[in-house]
DNA sequence: CATCAATATTGACATCCATGAATATCGACA
DNA sequence: TGTCGATATTCATGGATGTCAATATTGATG
């Protein structure tokens, strides 16, 4: 059988294109430990899902048995690597989701499969 | 203007649509934080990359500046979230990604933007 | 200004985690 | 069987992290 190497340049996700570089890899890295806590999944989903697409912090302690510092402390975590904003109106914040952010983070996840490099011909 | 509230069954990524439960957050935060690691996200993408789709830990070794036990280490994190499986053949073993578990974490993260639950009419 | 409600910050503590040295396991090969 | 190379496991350690109590901040309202 005849075989053939092929660059396959538009392959599958960028993770399987090329090797991550490492500073690429610690700010990607520093998201995805953000998702890696129960709690901040959570609270990611409750405000992705709340109507208008914001949730005050208010919403977000009641649906917790954690005291409020606790769930600050998480939407602290979530808004430094960019997946929250908040913006404060009257004595209630309101955080969103970031879409831009976490829809970085899933094209990087999907279709990550390498084609094989060699191709029959 | 007359508004109608409307249930959006189908709208966005699993994460918006409803509230994740506790036991399901657990499960997939442990997956995201085994992504939450430079190392790790490196890891995965040489993996992703290197042809065949496989890499054996001695390719991976030589491409940090850590020490063997370390890499194992990490290895194993990935394989017990279910992100890759290992196969010996010989004296080598060569890890390969399970592509459905990192696409299952790519959707949850697609498209997480709420339509808004007031529909026009 | 004084008070109250909502949220953030600080500090402390127990637990978890990344790393490497030392060692064990396991397969190949003489 | 004995040795060697590849990989895994164990153990120790320094640093990061989740949690809460106490306190600070900030805006609204009297």
């Amino acid at each position: 059988m005849l075989m053939n190497t092929l660059e396959v340049l538009e392959c599958c996700s960028p993770l399987a294109r090329e090797p991550l570089a490492e500073d690429q890899a610690v700010g990607l890295a520093r998201a995805f430990k953000a998702l890696g806590d129960p709690v901040r999944l959570r609270i990611v989903s409750l405000v992705a899902g709340h109507e208008g697409g914001e949730a005050c912090v208010c919403d977000l302690t009641a649906s917790f048995d954690l005291a409020q510092p606790t769930i600050s402390h998480h939407l602290k975590v979530l808004k430094d690597v960019g997946l929250l904003t908040s913006e404060r109106r009257g004595s209630w914040v309101y955080y969103r989701i970031v879409p831009d952010r976490l829809a970085e983070l899933g094209a990087l996840l999907a279709a990550p499969v390498q084609a094989t490099a060699e191709v029959d011909r």
